[in-house]
DNA sequence: TCGTATATGTTGTGAGCCACAACAAAACTA
DNA sequence: TAGTTTTGTTGTGGCTCACAACATATACGA
């Protein structure tokens, strides 16, 4: 790759990940000269990406320096399947929700059902003003590399190719991952994670738990895409099997609708603690991550009780476990929506061609 | 960085990893013009880094290249302190071992014994005619950043600072890091996981089993770098304490000690490759690596059985572990001086200054 | 209110480094 | 031996960055 587009693509994904900056920052961020980044946001500008403002006053001395931010209109679209309702969402180049469409199913939906819909709610979209790059979908499922579902066992899909059909149907090009996997990047980047380089998002759903990985700064995906599934490795010697058909998993024994039904709730969130804790355990003896981010009904079960599950963490893991934060999400209900538009941002961030 | 060291950095990388390539080879690889090869080889010439040979006559028309390879004098030592014995090794800028010194230990060594004693040795090493740049320390152990020795617990040293004092005493630039995460990256670069970007080294030694990880072709250290510590995992109800005082673990099912000492050995292998196999299991459903490589009494245990191992391995992940590979070590019994080798010679790969 | 210190934008120049083209060299092929 | 193919060699041009000199805009103290 160019250096002139390796520098663009540094300063947009420094706008990108932390807000509106002022040259002299910019400058100072990347290390190049002030000559440089003029030129550079400049180039920037004309392409429509950034936009620079008036300086604000900081009380120092010297020339205000102008602040450079991500021009509001630029944007993609964030797409969740999920088995009761579709999300469809518009994000902006800083990592904004800017308009969130949510249309419900009164049963599990078929492909094309969900293919035509978005296409019909970007539509709609589109009579705004906003200028949208791309499409993302974050998928309760294995994508592939080629954007083909694999298999999505909650909504009945095995094999469906997605991301051409959606792309061919809107004209945007449209990129797919795991929503568990799209939701540990977005608290990495913008969340409760913001600047931890390992960590683990682990969320509990309706019809399960997922989670994610980041390690060293990246996504980790794993060779076949479904790193982090933490829900169905083994913390129990019970029979009770979870949604894959495996026995004694987290997510076995950890659930919403057990949680919901128990006659007892005082007891059974209690329990649910210690197999969560056991399973936290797992991955801080395997990962050895520095924070842990918990969404949906776990980061109730989190607020239940935060003190045994850590105290049940410790008596299960080796002991640099005790630095291994826990945190609930802080982007929740948008996570998805957040890691799916910044995989359709990647592209742009990784290369800005002039 | 600099676009010249940058590029001087990726032939010489190129070089490390994939050993003698013709100029014209160089070019295609990296995508730089001949004259820019030429030139940055050029370089690589006067610093003593690499050499140019006659060219090798391969059958093809067109004028030959020449074939560039590293220099052969050109070294670093592998340290890795053990119970038992203290392993000295000089490996050369191509990974190859050039020399390696054993000395055993009657008991349990100190610190600055191990310190005296590479001293010593490396003395020995000056006596040649390499160029020997750097060391890097395998320790079995958690090493935190700054090179102290945070928690080796066989050696039964604690906060022990190594690489400081050792690089006093010979007046070379010291790394340290924990011994199976240096074994996994040497089986990544050089042995049976050559090229594959997601995989898991597990070693089975007299002090337990040990871990470490690649994950999209980097070592993943882990917020305190420990990640990969599979051997403390839980795998079994049982309450028999692993060396971390941890019950029901891998390390704690699964030892070389209990297969030796067995009456039944056969029984106890196929006991052993169960609990393995649980074990593998929880990786795969949390890491999904392309491929496992089993190091020590590991590689025993799975010439013993391979068919249960998969088997067992099966019924306890996720499908998609179906294409996970498992095969033994292929650089026994020098990974890790290939790996701690691979640490040393870093920062000469990543920045090349002319 | 004015001058000074400080910080930053602006502009022009120079240097580093790469791609490319033209030519030379060294193999193979018929 | 002449033609073909591939690659080294050399000189040129262009891109992009750093830097210096100058201009501009603020804060602060007299």
């Amino acid at each position: 790759m160019d250096v002139r587009t390796a520098n663009l693509s540094t300063v947009l994904t420094h706008l990108y990940l932390n807000g509106p900056t002022s040259r002299s920052q910019l400058s100072a961020a990347t290390g190049l000269n002030r000559s440089t980044i003029a030129s550079l946001v400049s180039d920037l500008d004309s392409l429509g990406l950034v936009e620079e403002n008036e300086p604000r006053p900081n009380g120092t001395a010297g020339r205000p320096s102008p602040v450079v931010s991500t021009r509001p209109d630029v944007a993609v679209v964030a797409v969740n399947p999920e088995i009761d309702v579709l999300t469809v969402s518009l994000v902006a180049l800083d990592g904004t929700l800017i308009q969130g469409v949510e249309h419900p199913f009164s049963k599990i939906p078929a492909p094309d059902e969900v293919i035509a819909l978005t296409a019909s709610i970007i539509k709609g979209f589109r009579a705004g003003r906003q200028r949208i790059l791309g499409i993302g979908v974050a998928v309760p499922g294995l994508v592939d590399s080629e954007g083909v579902i694999a298999d999505a066992p909650h909504l009945r899909w095995k094999n469906v190719p997605f991301t051409g059909p959606l792309s061919e149907a809107t004209g945007l090009p449209t990129s797919a991952a795991n929503d568990a996997g799209l939701g540990a990047v977005a608290e990495y980047k913008f969340g409760a994670g913001r600047g931890v380089g390992n960590l683990l998002y682990l969320n509990g759903g309706a019809s399960g738990i997922g989670g994610g990985l980041v390690a060293g700064g990246k996504p980790l995906r794993g060779g076949s895409g479904f790193a982090g599934e933490l829900g169905h490795v083994r913390v129990s010697s019970s029979n009770t099997l979870d949604s894959a058909g495996l026995p004694g998993t987290l997510e076995a024994m950890v659930s919403r609708d057990a949680l919901m039904s128990a006659s007892n709730k005082d007891e059974t969130a209690t329990r649910q603690v210690k197999y969560l804790a056991r399973g936290l355990a797992v991955a801080a003896n395997l990962l050895n991550p520095e924070m842990v981010v918990l969404g949906g009904f776990l980061s109730t079960l989190l607020a239940h009780n935060p003190m045994l599950l850590r105290c049940e963490l410790e008596r299960a893991a080796l002991r640099p476990s005790s630095h291994l934060e826990i945190a609930p999400s802080a982007l929740e209900p948008n996570q998805l929506a957040v890691g799916a538009a910044d995989m359709a941002f990647a592209p742009l961030l990784a290369e800005v061609y002039v």
